[in-house]
DNA sequence: AAGGGATGTCATGTC
DNA sequence: AAGACATGACATCCC
């Protein structure tokens, strides 16, 4: 980045223009997730202390027959661990999934519409570049670029936009050095068709390499979504339209370093940052030049809808298409006179600039959904790892209730005796209490009572 | 060469 | 109804 920057700004120095007026597009900024699961109510009781008396059999299937035989073992309580347990609960979204920030969406409206002049006389900001190195025509008047036709440039469900793949640079890029450029091939007037497009690029592609543009020109991937800049308009499109000034040879010769997937070729002198259909998008959101390109985007070839656009001559830079608010955009739209073909090209354009940007959000969105739900995962096994314990706890306790309840019940049988003296059987007899606190001595083969003993004479003796 | 990630685009649904 | 937005699906590129 830092390299990619001071190869910009010499580049700027060399043609003695102003930093660029960075307009920072969007970014609603997405909201973090809490954790949805609180943890507050767990732990619930007090892990039990009792200690179970020896012989308590502590199996919780034993019956309150079973003898104590056993001291309970020690259990861990959860306690004193819970808190360090949940306290991690807090899911950590990744931050660069949450630009923060006001990242206001648009230029001022002024600085929008100023370049909307007389409706017959296009502004030259248009295609311009704050930067000035990419104020030159778009691929139009100087030689050294011109896009190529790819198939993609061929489709458009407006006849004209159509198809998917992002930009492709043209293999001529740098072998097309002097071949006639769009300015060169009038369209504008005349309907924009596939064939006329392929007329208009064919010079590149007839190169017959098959290259990325990436491939040939050092490409600025800024993980970027943070700040969609859209500086003022740049310098002029139409001046480039009508008659291009030449390339200056300093940029020509000044190649930065390659970072990633760059290559040997130059950059096109009037690329645009609109990684794929003008859009202020992830690589190169810096700031807008021609078509709304920004400066980041000098790496990066045209991409189809800028070639599209140039080759209908339209008259705005592609990010006012895509982000004026649609009262404004339809008023850009009322001081021009467009063709058909023209329209229907910058509602394509503006359609899929939005949805771009709204993919690019949606798959944001989806990573931090993934994101918090593994957290939200990781939380629930802590919680079911304490809800384990607990249960096992539970159960400890209960089977040191039912040794106490059979030691008791063994207690009160050695203390009773029939009307013939003897004692009666724990096997033949079992002892119920009733709601009131009565006890009664039933016999397990379901007989009638013979005895009851009233609780306070069993708690007396 | 195959596989996966990143990205753009389209189609469709919702608001 | 039109526009914006969300999202699944697909294609393509690149590593």
């Amino acid at each position: 980045m830092d390299l990619t920057w001071q190869e910009l700004m010499a580049i700027t120095e060399l043609q003695e223009l102003e930093a660029p007026n960075e307009t920072p597009f969007e970014c609603n900024a997405y909201h973090s997730y809490e954790p949805v699961v609180s943890f507050g109510g767990l732990g619930a009781g007090q892990p039990p202390t009792h200690t179970i008396p020896p012989g308590c059999d502590v199996n919780t299937t034993s019956g309150f027959e079973g003898h104590c035989s056993e001291v309970m073992p020690a259990c861990p309580l959860p306690g004193g661990t819970t808190e360090a347990l949940y306290g991690m609960a807090r899911s950590q979204l990744p931050c660069r999934l949450l630009p923060s920030g006001p990242h206001p969406l648009h230029p001022p409206l002024a600085d929008h519409m100023g370049m909307v002049g007389a409706p017959e006389v296009p502004q030259p900001e248009i295609l311009g570049n704050p930067q000035g190195h990419n104020c030159l025509p778009l691929g139009f008047g100087h030689g050294p670029y011109k896009q190529p036709v790819t198939p993609d440039d061929l489709e458009s469900d407006s006849g004209l936009s159509l198809g998917s793949s992002p930009p492709l640079a043209s293999p001529g890029n740098a072998a097309n050095v002097g071949a006639p450029s769009y300015a060169c091939v009038d369209v504008g007037g005349l309907g924009y068709s596939d064939r006329d497009h392929m007329e208009v690029e064919a010079g590149a592609e007839h190169s017959g390499v098959k290259a990325r543009a990436n491939r040939f020109y050092p490409v600025d991937h800024q993980p970027t979504m943070s700040s969609y800049s859209y500086p003022a308009p740049p310098a002029s499109y139409f001046n480039s339209v009508g008659g291009f000034s030449p390339i200056p040879t300093q940029l020509l010769q000044q190649q930065p370093t390659l970072p990633r997937r760059s290559q040997v070729l130059p950059p096109p002198q009037h690329e645009t940052h609109l990684n794929g259909s003008g859009l202020a998008g992830n690589h190169n959101d810096l700031c807008c030049g021609p078509y709304g390109r920004t400066k980041g985007a000098a790496d990066n070839p045209l991409s189809r809808d800028e070639r599209r656009a140039m080759a209908l001559k339209i008259p705005f830079p592609l990010h006012k298409i895509i982000n004026l608010p649609v009262d404004d955009f339809n008023e850009l739209l009322s001081k021009f006179a467009l063709s058909d073909t023209q329209l229907a090209l910058i509602r394509d354009i503006r359609r899929r600039g939005k949805n771009k940007v709204a993919a690019q959000n949606c798959r944001k969105r989806k990573l931090e959904n993934i994101v918090h739900l593994e957290g939200e995962l990781g939380q629930l096994r802590v919680q079911h790892e304490h809800l384990v314990r607990q249960r096992a706890e539970y159960q400890r306790t209960l089977a040191l209730a039912r040794c106490q309840l059979s030691d008791l019940c063994a207690e009160v049988f050695s203390k009773l005796r029939d009307e013939h003296g003897q004692p009666y059987s724990p096997q033949d007899y079992s002892l119920q209490q009733t709601g009131e606190g009565g006890i009664f001595l039933v016999p397990r083969n379901g007989g009638g009572i013979e005895a009851e003993l009233k609780a306070q004479n069993f708690l007396a003796h």
